[in-house]
DNA sequence: GCTTACTGTAAGTCATCACTTACCAATAGT
DNA sequence: ACTATTGGTAAGTGATGACTTACAGTAAGC
């Protein structure tokens, strides 16, 4: 399953932060390290894990690369979460109905 | 912030097994482990990190502890991933009508 | 009361992983 | 061509965490 991947991804703290920082928009390593209290090459690092997860993208502009968030991995993950809810909720409502019988 | 207990929860393969073992309803400590390829005490102290997340309620009922989902777990991560989804549409939308203009 | 079933906790071990420094490759500007 | 900027990769290290076995506690059944 590809959403252990991006679970694990977005474990990480720094990774994360790494991540919300792309909410705005492309940025490049060197910005998105600057940001954060870790190394530009831990920076790199990260990336690599978030690009395998799908849940960003490359792309080379010179010598730059601006990373993007793949929208596409962020809705495979609303769509498990999506399925999840509504599972549990069905599950929900049918222990209610079953508790009510028993009373 | 409570979120990174939540990811950091989903991340690990077996935890998350085991939380998609009370998709369905309520489960013991004895059925989840019965499912998982690891021992009892491990899905114990398992359980006890998806409880500190938010994510699993538990009941007791005489010797037994019976495992849920909780619902209000599961919708703080919706919210947060609905949030960061309008952000990224807007930025997205922001940066084509930015290089519209540039062309 | 005593045993049995169910569960959480303690202590210790091993692997994973986040981070650092050092290095290399490639493009841009002068 | 040469230098500077940008960024990925290699190797090594330390800490975190997932797992095991052993133990302790509590409710239920006889």
């Amino acid at each position: 399953m590809t959403n252990q991947l991006v679970f694990s991804a977005l474990a990480d703290p720094t990774r994360r932060n790494i991540f919300e920082g792309l909410r705005s928009g492309a940025k490049t390593v060197t910005e998105l390290s600057a940001a954060q209290p870790v190394s530009r090459p831990a920076v790199s690092q990260h990336l690599k894990v978030l690009q395998e997860a799908g849940l960003v993208q490359a792309e080379p502009r010179g010598t730059r690369r601006f990373y993007t968030i793949r929208r596409e991995g962020l809705a495979e993950l609303r769509t498990y979460l999506d399925s999840f809810w509504s599972d549990v909720l069905s599950a929900y409502s049918a222990e209610i109905t079953r508790n009510f019988g028993e009373k």
